[in-house]
DNA sequence: GAGTGGTCTAGACCACGGT
DNA sequence: CCGTGGTCTAGACCACTCC
């Protein structure tokens, strides 16, 4: 099974960028990236159009397309997400602790965020995440148990949970939506985060989906505001400018 | 100056979503879609494609498109081009108030976020952005001197700001790193948003800078809590750059 | 005017999901 | 089988930047 062209577009100029590119190095123009993959114009913006969306590069009108100046530690910030990970480069000493394991009927809108059917039954998995002794965040995750069939609570204390999705269950989350709000953290959440009642707080929900489009992973997290901040960057999409405002 | 058609059918189908469509509602197909707008698939899926990154839509190979579970009644900051722009599409009326605009030397952490030297001079632009009579957001804006040299109130409350450093002073923003939290509004706030006192909002924090890698903006923006959520779309990149066959 | 990215067309075949 | 989205081609013209 060979790879879509434009998507081993994307990886051979990664790797060209990444070996023989400096930041704001101009890239050859889309006619000569034709010619030397020997592909048509649209091939080779579906592989621009991610370079650019990832901000790997970006493109001026009329000039060229240019290594973007800030490089990431090939890591990207937004691309995946790992408490530990993130923790572990901060040099702080991350812990987590797996409170309760349950499998029950999902309720109306958990089945709506996992496009289960109705009556199906979801584990439910109630995490608190630690850093240096002191709380982060309070996160419980929703697996459909059609996809994660005999969850053990030794299972998921025993391996990182993205690792024992693709290791026993062969189930890898390609692409996932965060919605960001603010809130209040309610009496029982300050408890457990040991903060002031009436904490402002980040809410985080997720929604996994892997190579098939089939959502894996629902998770609804409260966060400390005095310690987390969402931390994004932005590609200037230029879509749609032209707008008034008086 | 006619908008490209792609930008129309992106216009008219997230209004067409809003107005006539329910969560996980199936969509028309795109050779469909191409005839409902009379052109091209190639366009449909431009247009598509938009939708999808900005988490609207989702997509299922051999069944069809699909109306994403969105949250009501509250808008998206982290898709948000223009507030102006955004909330006319949703149909509310959008009005932006330029309280005052200042110039000044920059304290220590606004120097430090658009890395000019000590003493350097910004201009703080201060607006209240509304819908319908609503206050929706706050908004702190600082910009180097030295980048808009005799910026003006005229010129502010005449045009849109990204068109304004882009027509009078060439600068556009190619990339803007966000920082998101969560906060207590001050009791300042509260009168300026009209929310109870010790109401949760989103703190914003957005950082642009220009093709050359200049800092050109720095915004500080309040908004309410029960109006807006960020919502963002991560993409696992490992899935891309792994080498496992099917 | 030459070269660039931005938009657009009218086809084509493939891979997947259901019948 | 058919209809779906996924990939791809070989052109075309426009808008922008720079000389």
């Amino acid at each position: 099974m060979t790879k879509p062209l434009y998507q081993q577009v994307i990886l051979d100029l990664q790797k060209q960028i990444r070996e023989h590119f400096q930041p704001n190095e101009k890239l050859p123009s889309e006619r000569m990236l034709m010619d030397q993959y020997d592909c048509s114009r649209n091939t080779i913006r579906l592989a621009l159009d991610d370079l650019e969306q990832r901000g790997l590069i970006y493109r001026l009108h009329g000039k060229g397309t240019f290594v973007a100046s800030i490089l990431l530690n090939q890591f990207d910030l937004g691309s995946m997400y790992s408490f530990t990970q993130e923790m572990k480069e901060l040099g702080r000493n991350p812990i987590t602790f797996n409170l309760t394991l349950e499998l029950f009927e999902a309720k109306e809108s958990v089945l709506k965020q996992l496009t289960l059917e109705p009556h199906s039954k979801v584990y439910l998995l109630k995490r608190l995440r630690m850093a240096d002794d002191e709380p982060m965040m309070f996160e419980e995750t929703y697996m459909p148990a059609e996809v994660f069939p005999d969850l053990t609570m030794e299972m998921v204390s025993s391996t990182p949970l993205y690792e024992l999705m693709k290791t026993y269950y062969q189930q890898t989350a390609v692409m996932a939506f965060e919605d960001v709000k603010a809130g209040i953290v309610t009496p029982v959440e300050a408890k457990i985060l040991d903060t002031p009642e009436q904490s402002a707080c980040l809410k985080l929900y997720r929604r996994s989906i892997n190579d098939k489009n089939v959502p894996i992973e629902y998770t609804k997290s409260v966060a400390r505001s005095d310690k987390f901040v969402y931390r994004t960057k932005q590609v200037n999409r230029r879509v749609l400018t032209g707008d008034q405002n008086k």
